[in-house]
DNA sequence: GGAACTCGCCAC
DNA sequence: AAACGTGGCGAGTTCC
């Protein structure tokens, strides 16, 4: 089903097959004894964990059921012991409806002590088995060299296996230091990842040009996630260096702007943002509920403010997601119907960037997918410009790898400044004169790693 | 004993 | 009218 439509889509893909080649040929510095060390260390903490949680209720009653058999990984015999033996009603069901789900945020809400503890072993698993065991495993002579396919996604983006390094945590504190820190640059280098700010939202508006959106792309002054807090938690005014109001900006972000745009909608958004944001309780709407604020809590200030339940506030989110598309990004709207409209009529897409996208689509499927692919394309565009550059300028500077709308380079110190600054002109000056349907100002952000240092030491850098 | 599947969880 | 997009991968489980 993978068809580019241009020649330079088709060269697109060729070129980028090659840079992608060298840079997973280059491969990436891994701190073998670290991991090593490491994942014993994470050993004896879980051994720890799962002694202690032996002789509570729980596990007695998981090996009276299961015996010889018993383990403590399996999610079938913990739904068979909470929802069959212990008589507990399931909250939710898995996608099949096969059992009960056994997820994350369904077994924290069953309110059983020993679940905690079992989470935080299910975790440390995850670390040591998912990262820091592939790092080990893949890993040979000190490197690992992951490959990047371009062959393998419906949208024409990219996908990383062997290890998989687009998945490597970072939004838990604890889990992003254990494992980034096995991530190394070369000797006597250091580790730069380059991102497009907000790519797939820039690359939207080249599709629907909605005169709202662009000039929220275009308006450093603008600032749509903090208008939608003010708007989904009642706010006055807001501050943007207030603690409080930073939650609830990234809680309008999270909760409510993102899953708009891939195509959600409000029943989801209210759940979301009152339980997993708000800290709410979904049935119960008592004062002195949720998240704290100044003059009180949260629930306390939604009563004050006129609603007072859960359904009050279901009924005012389904209000303000009226007034986000008929009001903020009507343009935006009306071209996700005729985009749908259009694949409906001819059963394939075009992206901006030459490639077709055919097949079988449900809606959201058909809006979202082009917007994606494009949006790599612009990073696969600039990796390769990059590539290219650093080969003829025989440049001690390599790209390793890439994250979707990231670059990742092992930089020798001494060329820094050259080499971020040249990334930066291709990235945000070279592309939107090479692809003229880039009607938005393009901004990328720097993350820099001290010489020899880890990857989980990486700090914002001001590129200036 | 391997292939294919489910479930869950990490990233963008 | 309907209702969250794209991946890789580990462990468990089932099927052949």
């Amino acid at each position: 089903m993978m068809q580019a439509t241009t020649k330079e889509a088709y060269e697109l893909l060729h070129k980028g097959v090659l840079s992608f080649g060298r840079a997973g040929v280059m491969g990436i510095r891994i701190d073998v004894e670290y991991c090593k060390r490491k994942k014993a260390h994470l050993t004896r903490k879980i051994d720890r964990l799962e002694k202690q949680l032996s002789d509570s209720e729980l596990f007695k009653e998981w090996r009276k059921a299961y015996g010889a058999s018993t383990n403590f990984n399996s999610g079938t015999q913990l739904a068979h012991l909470l929802y069959d033996l212990r008589g507990v009603v399931p909250p939710k069901l898995t996608s099949s409806e096969k059992q009960g789900s056994t997820d994350e945020k369904t077994l924290s809400q069953l309110g059983i002590p020993e679940i905690q503890d079992l989470l935080k072993i299910k975790q440390l698993k995850k670390i040591r088995d998912t990262y820091l065991e592939a790092f080990a495993r893949e890993q040979i002579g000190g490197y690992i060299h992951p490959f990047s396919n371009l062959h393998t996604t419906v949208t024409y983006r990219s996908s990383v296996d062997h290890p998989n390094f687009q998945n490597i945590p970072i939004r838990d504190e604890e889990a992003m230091k254990i494992c980034r820190r096995a991530v190394f640059p070369r000797p006597g280098h250091q580790l730069v990842e380059l991102d497009y700010s907000r790519i797939e939202v820039k690359v939207a508006s080249c599709y629907h040009k909605d005169p709202n959106m662009i000039a929220e792309m275009k308006d450093p002054s603008l600032d749509m996630h903090l208008d939608m807090a003010k708007e989904l938690f009642l706010l006055q005014s807001i501050n943007k260096k207030d603690p409080i109001h930073k939650t609830l900006r990234n809680a309008a972000k999270s909760g409510f702007v993102f899953p708009q745009f891939y195509g959600d909608y409000y029943v989801h958004c209210a759940d979301g943002l009152a339980c997993q944001w708000g800290g709410l309780s979904k049935k119960k709407w008592r004062r002195g509920e949720g998240l704290k604020m100044p003059l009180g809590y949260l629930s306390d200030h939604f009563i004050m403010n006129g609603i007072n339940s859960y359904a009050e506030f279901e009924e005012h989110v389904r209000k303000v997601e009226e007034k986000f598309w008929n009001v903020r990004f009507p343009v935006y709207r009306d071209w996700k119907e005729e985009w749908w409209e259009l694949y409906q009529k001819t059963g394939c897409l075009d992206m901006l960037t030459g490639f077709r996208c055919g097949g079988v689509m449900r809606k959201n499927e058909a809006i979202n997918r082009p917007i994606q692919g494009s949006a790599f394309h612009c990073l696969l565009w600039s990796f390769i410009e990059i590539d290219e550059l650093s080969l003829k300028e025989d440049w001690g500077s390599r790209l390793v790898g890439q994250i979707h709308d990231a670059i990742l380079l092992d930089v020798l110190p001494k060329e820094f400044d050259y080499t971020l600054e040249t990334a930066q002109r291709i990235m945000c000056e070279a592309l939107p004169k090479a692809w003229p349907w880039i009607i938005v100002p393009l901004e990328v952000e720097a993350d820099v790693c001290g010489v020899d240092q880890p990857w989980s030491t990486k700090e914002a850098y001001n590129l200036g």
